[in-house]
This record gives structure tokens, C-alpha cells and sequence, in this order.
DNA sequence: AGCACGCCGACT
DNA sequence: GTCGGCGTGCTC
């Protein structure tokens, strides 16, 4: 007889592990990765086959058959394989979330089937099927060999010492069909496209697909018309802003063979390609990998696993990888390093300079811009350049501050201050979206001397147009364009790229933004960057902040000096001294990290440790503190109950944003040592635990962000 | 989660 | 003597 193991398709904690059913003899279709209709305690439920069993029937014990319920239906075609079905139980074990949510990964986005229950009926709901555009159905799939001929025959340029190199060694990863890694960590500028390029190219010469994950905000149109030039309609595009209906239609075309190349964000990951050869994820330290909701998986983890199951290649590129990337590549044979260290274009990387704004202030200058900021900005945009400005908004500036009383208005729903908005002088919370009035007078002593703290980009695009302004009538110049570019403007659909394409055309223009502006920007006559305050984020409670400032000044200086003309890049701080300024001013690695991995070893955290965060929140703080104290118990017995050191856990703690939303926010930290298996404590303290409708408890393993 | 079962009070 | 409240526990 036949049996299959499946996971039920109902969202419940108790109910998440895998259930047994009898295949009818005279049922056909039932695949790993199909959805099935059952019945499960006089309920009907959509299950998802994991493993279908054989065995002859006199190994089987009757007494247990008898129990086992039989499948009624087979719904759908699979949707993953037998290598999809490990992928979910690994990412459900690994990051200590339900099958079911890991289940979903694989299937299409709102076309799987449902049950509903309609009055005290139960009802099957099966997505319509999706009429097919005209003629499209028809086109026959061209195979693998044949596009990447033709890629070959696009391929106009050679190839830098640096590319070439990197090349061979993905290429070569690609040939041996082991799952091994290749870090590509090349300076901005350094053509790493190129080589992913070339190195898909390679792999469909083999008959091989490949996946390719960028950062959702440089998912553009650029982007995409680079993989689409070169290999034309087998690049299949998949990301957040698409709808239900254009995701599925890339999905199938996947599934069918039709598209063999995807380029999208953190989910493209899941797409149904067969014979996979190489996977690449651009920017590799992008936070963006790290899903924030469960299942909380890390994009960059997640592909390593899967390399190292199917044999694909795995190459991970930045200009910045990731302080973990790093380390793995120096005790872990099947991960390669390799470096392009110039940039394509052989010019040199542009000169940063740190502008100390203590001086600055002490010499009496209450300019949010340097004076050589300015001399520097007037000098680019009269010789017809542009400028990149960044402003880095995170962290908690941009406030109000009572002068007499000290008083500083702050959110009622989140423990974060609020932000003060120029336009209508509203008062926005950034964490919930909360506007409010802003008061003219203190609310608690009646002073009427707010003063508006930090600036943001409003007020430096004030500003910024003030001095053009004045610099324009004092020589008699056209004013040049200023674009301003935050989570503000760019809001609507496209407003991105209309953003961006203002700022192309040619002519003087100023760029002003907040780090989304960072990455990906490649105008060829940006001859200044400019970083307006480069050590807010520096002061954040969060051990990766200073990693987090060197990327992010690397990153912006890298937009200078792309094309024939020189670049320099100015980096205003108060905090000129630190080292993640001072070693990526002089693109020094090695510098930054011989202050930085000492400290993370001496508190013990990632590369040398592993964490993981529960967290507990609910509207009633007693309730939410009590949960996370009996919690942080039982994760203590575990601890205790292993015998190894670098195990601790410490304790529960209120977040650093302890109220969000409404909700007050309490957590446990638990700290292994690096390589160790973190779930393997964090999940029974989870699944034992009942669930309870007024406290929520979620675990964040490899967290990203610890607020 | 959703449903059955079960043990108590109040209603035709 | 039966209807219905929701506490407990089980679901391949």
C-alpha cells in the first residue's frame, strides 16, 4: 500500500508536524509537493505532500492502518520536489517556524487551493485558472545551450584581470557541481555584474538554471533590462510590487522550463526551477535577505543550504560583504574568496575626506554644510556635474526638545520620539505612521521654545535650495535641479524611477536622500558625494551599527567618479575618530575590522557566536512580562541541561523599542557558540508552550536587528 | 484552529 | 426530561 506524510494547511502550532494518509489504490497523481484534499477530525483540510511511501502490505502493522485516514482528492500538479520538501522542513526547523508558513515559500502567491468554511459546510476553493495571454502558450521552450549562445554572441567586451579571475572561480564552482560558495567581493564599480553574466551564461551551457536575488530597491528596470539584453525572454522578473496574477504568470513560466534565468528579490529564491546551477545574491550584506516576519529566514543562509543540496554554485557578491561571509571563507573549504579590487573603468576609487563638525561648529559655522561641502558643491554643479547627497536618517534624530523643560514629544503607541515634518508641521511616528499636530507651545511647561532637533531630509533640501539659491544670484548661474529621494517621495508606484530619471538627464542636478540612495546609483558624471551626518546609525544599541556605517559610506563613495570624471567624496561627522569612518575613508578593511572583530569576540557576538532572540509582546505589559520571565526560565533549564560552554542566555529584557504599536515588547537573547545548532534550544521552550491569545511569542534566529 | 465530548444549570 | 453554556482534549 501507499502512504504519504503531509503537512496540514492549518495554521495552528499544536497541529504542525506531519500527518500520515492511505493513498487509495485506484487514486493517480500523488507527487511529492502536490496539495491534497483530506479529512482530518470532521474538518476538511488542504495537506502538501512530503514523502510518499511504498511498503508491500505485510509489513504493515494493521492495527495503526486502521487509524489512517485515506486522501480524498489530489488538487494540484506538484509544486516543489523532493529537494523543496527538504528545503521546508530545514527552514522550519532551522528558524524554528511552522511547516505550514514554509510550506507557502514554495507555492504560488494567492493561486493555491483553500478550504472555507461556509456556514457549517466545508468548501474547497480552487483558484480560477489563469487565462493565457494570446500566442504565448504556443512558443516553443528554446533550450538552454541555444540562449546561451546566443548570450555569447552579446558578450562585446573583454573582461578585466579582476573579472576574469572571478570568472574561472564561479565558473569553476559551477563545473563541479559540489554546492560551494564564491564570494565576489569587489569594489564598487568593479563590473561583479558582468561576471554573474558570463557565469549564468555558463551555466546554461550545461543545461542549468540560475537565480539571481538583488536588494528589492535595486530591482529596476536598469537592472532588469541588463539580464533581459542579454538573455532575452527566458529572464523571468519576480518581486513585492508585482501583483498576485504577474507573479504567477513568472512562477508557471518557471515551473514549465520557459524561464530559466530569475532575477528577483528575497523570495525569488523559491521559484520552481528545475536543474538549478547557480545561484547569485548581489550585495550580499544587505539586511533586506533577512525576512522579518515568519518564516524568518536569511535569503544568503537559506541559498548555501540549497547549493549544498542540489550541487549549484553560490556566489555572493558585494563591495562589502558581510563580516560573517568573510570569516566562513577563512575555515570553510567550499567557500572561495575572490577579489576585484579595481574598477572597471580603470579609474582609481574616489578620495573621501572626513569633515570633523565639532570644528566646524567651534569655528562658529551652524551650517548643516561643511564650507567645504559647499566650495566643493558650487564647484560641481557650476562645471555642470551632479552631486549625491546622503543624509542618514536613522536612528532618533530629527525631534523636538522643550528648551526650558526638556520635555520631547514622543509616540503614544511606540517608546520612540517623534519626528517632526515640515510640510502641515506634523508630528510622524516612524515606526507606526502616527501623524499628529505639532504643538506651538510645550505641552507640559507651557514654554514656547521647541527647538527642532537633527535634520532631516526636509529640512536639508531647505536648506540645500537656500544656498543654491544665494550661490546662483551671487554668480549668476542657472539653478541646477535638486531631486529628493526618502521612503517620502518615492511612496507611489514608479515614483522611483521617475526620481531617478530626473536626476540622469543631463545638466547639474543634486541627488539628496536617505541611504536608498546608496547602492546601485550609477550615473556616469556624479563627481561629489556627500554624506551629511555619517554617524547616527553608529550610535544605535545594536552590535552591528558600526558594520552597518563602513558599508554604508563604502557603498555611497562608489557613486562618485563612475564615468571619465574624477570623484571625491566628503563625509561630515561628529564623530571623526571612529574607526568604521576612519577605515572606510581610506577603503580599508583590514583596518576596521582589526578594531571590530576583537569587540564582537569579547562580547560575544556573530562571527563568534550564534543568537537567537525570542521575543514577547501583547497590549498588557504585566502579561507580557511574566510570559518572558517563565520563558527565560525554561531556555535557562535548556542551557543547563547542555554540557558545552559559550551557552548563555540573558534573561528576559524590555526591547530597546519596548512598546510598538501598542504593543509592549519583551526579549530573550540566547548566545551559542558559532556553528552550533540554536534551534535545537530555542524550539522545544516554543512548541511546549500553549498558545495564548493576549501574548505573542515569536524566535529570531540569526537576527539581524536586536531593537 | 475547529470540533466532539462532557458535565452542569435552566427551561418547554 | 432536554437544550445549551463553554472547559478539556484530540485530531494521521
Amino acid at each position: 500500500m501507499r502512504t504519504v506524510s503531509l503537512v496540514l494547511d492549518i495554521q495552528t502550532q499544536s497541529l504542525d508536524s506531519l500527518y500520515t494518509y492511505v493513498v487509495p489504490a485506484d487514486m493517480v497523481g500523488v507527487e511529492v509537493g502536490c496539495a491534497v484534499l483530506v479529512e482530518f477530525s470532521a474538518r476538511r483540510a488542504i495537506g502538501y505532500v512530503m514523502e510518499v511511501c511504498e511498503r508491500p502490505d505485510s509489513e504493515i502493522d494493521p492495527t495503526s492502518v486502521s487509524r489512517l485516514k485515506p486522501l480524498l482528492s489530489v488538487l494540484s500538479s506538484p509544486y516543489f520536489d523532493e529537494d523543496g520538501a527538504a528545503l521546508v522542513q530545514f527552514i522550519a526547523h532551522e528558524y524554528v517556524a511552522p511547516l505550514s508558513a514554509c510550506v507557502h515559500l514554495l507555492t504560488p502567491v494567492g493561486r493555491a487551493p483553500k478550504v472555507v468554511k461556509r456556514g457549517d459546510m466545508w468548501e474547497l476553493q480552487k483558484p480560477a485558472r489563469r487565462r493565457k495571454k494570446k500566442g504565448e502558450a504556443e512558443a516553443p521552450v528554446p533550450l538552454d545551450e541555444d540562449i546561451a549562445e546566443a548570450a555569447e554572441a552579446r558578450e562585446g567586451f573583454a573582461l578585466t584581470e579582476g573579472q576574469a579571475a572571478a570568472l574561472t572561480c564561479v565558473d569553476a564552482c559551477i563545473d563541479r557541481c559540489a554546492g560551494e560558495t564564491c564570494v565576489v567581493d569587489g569594489v564598487t564599480g568593479s563590473g561583479k555584474t558582468e561576471v554573474y553574466l558570463r557565469a549564468i551564461r555558463h551555466a546554461l551551457e550545461l543545461g542549468r538554471g540560475a537565480i539571481v536575488l538583488v536588494p528589492e530597491i535595486a530591482l529596476t528596470p536598469q537592472t532588469v533590462s541588463r539580464f533581459e539584453g542579454r538573455f532575452g525572454d527566458t529572464v523571468a522578473v519576480m518581486h513585492s510590487r508585482m501583483t498576485a496574477g504577474e507573479r504567477f504568470d513568472q512562477w508557471e513560466a518557471v515551473r514549465l522550463g520557459k524561464k530559466r534565468v530569475v532575477v528577483g528579490a528575497r523570495s525569488a529564491l523559491f521559484c520552481p526551477m528545475a536543474t538549478l546551477g547557480l545561484i547569485i545574491i548581489d550585495e550580499e550584506h544587505e539586511s533586506t535577505y533577512k525576512q522579518e516576519s515568519a518564516p524568518r529566514y536569511h535569503a544568503r543562509d537559506v541559498a548555501a543550504w540549497m547549493a549544498q543540496r542540489t550541487g549549484a554554485a553560490l556566489v555572493l557578491g558585494s563591495a562589502t560583504p558581510s563580516i560573517e561571509t568573510l570569516c566562513r571563507c577563512k575555515v570553510d573549504d567550499m567557500w572561495h574568496r575572490v577579489v576585484l579590487p579595481t574598477r572597471a573603468n580603470g579609474k582609481p576609487m574616489p578620495e573621501v575626506r572626513i569633515i570633523d563638525m565639532a570644528k566646524e561648529f567651534g569655528r562658529g559655522s551652524r551650517s548643516m554644510f561643511a564650507k567645504e561641502l559647499q566650495e566643493n558643491l558650487f564647484a560641481a554643479v557650476d562645471a555642470g556635474r551632479k552631486v549625491v547627497l546622503m543624509l542618514n536618517q536613522r536612528g532618533f534624530a530629527n525631534f523636538l526638545l522643550c528648551r526650558d523643560c526638556g520635555y520631547v514629544p514622543e509616540c503614544t503607541t511606540c517608546s520612540v520620539s517623534l519626528t517632526y515634518h515640515e510640510v502641515g508641521r506634523k508630528l510622524v511616528c516612524h515606526h507606526c505612521g502616527k501623524t499628529s499636530q505639532a504643538p506651538v507651545t510645550c505641552p507640559v511647561c507651557g514654554s514656547p521654545y521647541l527647538k527642532k532637533f537633527g535634520a532631516g531630509t526636509q529640512r536639508v533640501e531647505m536648506e540645500l535650495r537656500r544656498i543654491l539659491d544665494d550661490h546662483a544670484s551671487a554668480t549668476g548661474r542657472p539653478l541646477p535641479r535638486v531631486v529628493r529621494m526618502d521612503s517620502d517621495t518615492t511612496a507611489t508606484r514608479d515614483a522611483h524611477e521617475k526620481l531617478l530619471a530626473e536626476f540622469g538627464q543631463p545638466g547639474a542636478a543634486v541627488l539628496l536622500g536617505t541611504q536608498m540612495i546608496a547602492k546601485g546609483l550609477d550615473f556616469d558624471d556624479v563627481v561629489l558625494v556627500g554624506v551629511i551626518n555619517a554617524d547616527t546609525q553608529l550610535r544605535l544599541p545594536d552590535f552591528r551599527s558600526a558594520e552597518r556605517t563602513f558599508d554604508l559610506v563604502e557603498q555611497v563613495a562608489g557613486r562618485a567618479g563612475r564615468g571619465h570624471f574624477e570623484g571625491r567624496v566628503l563625509v561630515q561627522t561628529y564623530m571623526h575618530d571612529a574607526m568604521a569612518i576612519l577605515a572606510a575613508a581610506h577603503y580599508d578593511r583590514k583596518r576596521f575590522l582589526a578594531d571590530e572583530l576583537p569587540k564582537r569576540k569579547m562580547l560575544g557576538y556573530p562571527p563568534y557566536a550564534r543568537l537567537a532572540n525570542i521575543l514577547v509582546w501583547g497590549t498588557e505589559e504585566g502579561a507580557v512580562r511574566a510570559e518572558a520571565e517563565v520563558l527565560a526560565k525554561r531556555v535557562q533549564e535548556q542551557i543547563d541541561d547542555i554540557v558545552g560552554d559559550g551557552w548563555q542566555s540573558l534573561g528576559a529584557a524590555p526591547c530597546a523599542i519596548d512598546k510598538l504599536r501598542g504593543q509592549h515588547r519583551w526579549h530573550i537573547l540566547i548566545k551559542a557558540p558559532a556553528g552550533a545548532d540554536i534551534s535545537k534550544l530555542a524550539e522545544p521552550v516554543i512548541r511546549k508552550r500553549r498558545a495564548n491569545k493576549k501574548v505573542n511569542v515569536a524566535v529570531d534566529v540569526d537576527p539581524y536587528s536586536l531593537l
